[in-house]
DNA sequence: TTTGCTGTTTTGTCCTAGACAAACTAGGGA
DNA sequence: TCCCTAGTTTGTCTAGGACAAAACAGCAAA
């Protein structure tokens, strides 16, 4: 009787490791270090995906693969809870409460979780709720999610109860239809879309109509999409988890099928260290979001 | 001045070919045979990249690579819209309206599409609306798509205000917390929804628990979020775009890591031509879902 | 005519092993 | 302290070979 296996295919899924980094990986440093079917074919033990799961998301978090392979399983879970030292937790003014939002997530109380975000954006206007809870909430899951103190279908959890109050309360929005019209979405890869409600909800306020085209629209089609809805711009969404070194290839072939009288705005955590310049533009934070629309307008006036 | 130019990786994105496949192509039919780079990296044409997504759809039908690749870009043409002919048009009840609204979709009109369908949902009440305007609606954009007759756009805006109508009525159901409760989500690569949460509002019209956790769970989490939860039944959902091949794996590892007093349940356009059995059931339909539901219900009692 | 079995073709995925460029690190000079 | 350069690390690409699962075609029997 043996235990679990995974074959390789199985494992890029899992991970998110492509198939070449994986037996690159086994090549250079020796790990993984798979069994093999009769077939010659790897056959990954759990505990082989335990540990590469574990690395991947300290590479998520900056670490290099070299180093993190070459230590002892005992060393990797040291280095996991580095935020909490390194990084103050947050500001006191907007942390208020969120920690018993992220009590609710971890107890898997969805009724309740979702009850009290509902109290809190009526209480603070939608605007505010983005800005002071939702964004601080996302962030703080995600350190905590790389902290290892959030599993990840708990994280999964606050992702899909908090898109759904999101897409709810910009349903009920006032339907924008002012100027400038605009088309958000995130390319191939990158599935991560909380970032872009959170604008979307902002744009939606200040009237302007949005165009929502869900997750990774293959960049053709988000050209055609733009432009037979005539968009006055086109709205990226770039995690951490999306691959950097895809973005500027990704920016500059977009560009270049774009009309140029269309705009194209980049956001997210994936986007820093990116600037502004040949034909896009980067918002650096929600507020920024807001300053850019402002200034479109102003300039287009 | 080169037209546009895309790496196999931006290929694979925008088609979901993979390498293997498409270097595996290029040796054995000739087709695609893109351009070189100076350091001998395949570059395709834009023209190579329709073809390889038109040649993707036809596959999608059923069709098989090895006739489509031979076969001219008229005869190509011609394959695709074959559906007309071959399969009636849907049933004349259900159709009722149901042209205005791909019109709709079709004029990108989502205020318009959104009003059309807040008032199907008052006039037939959620269960009717899930189940004769979402059900075949969804069918007919997955249809109109393969013939070519709607942009890739066009379906993602489709399914993006149509998820968010779902999900806002879910919303509005009154919270169930009778037995079972039930773990809805997709395993990685599969990122289609829409069937998912159609089954999630007749679940929660039915007072069931439901837990949402999104799009693309790996299997070890949906297996801890089951636990964690005490969940009593885990449902996952397949596209007619998910491989094939992979299924059958995907649900005997699945089957192997979740607790035996787990049920596991199958739906979806992708699981067809599965048989119950091995510890998890199919749910050939809507009404499939509900009947074992109710099923559920009685034996357990 | 239809059903069921069997052999053949098609097709995708896996394998090894080598090469190179982009990203990152570290060292030295201004 | 800052910037530039050289070295190291890391991911992705390349090529061709192998094999198994799925799809198909042909034939025999009901």
């Amino acid at each position: 009787m043996n235990t679990l296996h995974f074959n390789i295919a199985a494992v890029e899924r899992d991970t998110g490791l492509s198939k070449d980094v994986l037996r690159m990986w086994e090549r250079r440093y020796g790990f993984p270090l798979p069994e093999r079917d009769a077939n010659g074919e790897r056959l990954y033990p759990a505990a082989q995906l335990d540990r590469l799961r574990l690395i991947k998301r300290l590479m998520d978090q900056g670490h290099r693969p070299g180093k993190l392979i070459a230590a002892s399983n005992d060393e990797l879970a040291q280095l996991a809870p580095r935020r909490s030292a390194s990084r103050p937790p947050a500001p006191a003014e907007s942390a208020e409460g969120l920690d018993e939002l992220l009590a609710l997530i971890k107890q898997h109380d969805a009724p309740g979780y979702q009850q009290a975000m509902q109290q809190r954006l009526a209480r603070q206007g939608f605007q505010r709720f983005v800005q002071d809870t939702v964004a601080p909430l996302t962030q703080q899951v995600g350190e905590a999610w790389e902290d290892g103190r959030f599993e990840v279908f708990e994280e999964h959890l606050f992702t899909e109860l908090t898109k759904r109050l999101l897409r709810q309360a910009i349903a009920t929005l006032p339907g924008g239809n002012r100027s400038p019209r605009i088309v958000l979405t995130t390319v191939p890869d990158e599935q991560h879309v909380l970032g872009l409600l959170m604008v979307e909800g902002l744009f939606a306020l200040e009237g302007a109509e949005c165009i929502p085209l869900g997750t990774q629209m293959p960049l053709l089609e988000i050209s055609r999409a733009a432009v037979a809805h005539q968009a006055d711009i086109v709205a990226l969404s770039f995690s951490t988890a999306f691959p950097r070194r895809q973005i500027s290839g990704v920016l500059e072939q977009l560009r270049q099928m774009l009309p140029t009288s269309i705009a194209l705005w980049i956001g997210g955590q994936g986007s820093a260290g990116h600037s502004t310049s040949e034909g896009f533009r980067v918002l650096h934070s929600l507020d920024d979001a807001l300053y850019s629309l402002a200034k479109w307008r102003e300039i287009s006036k």
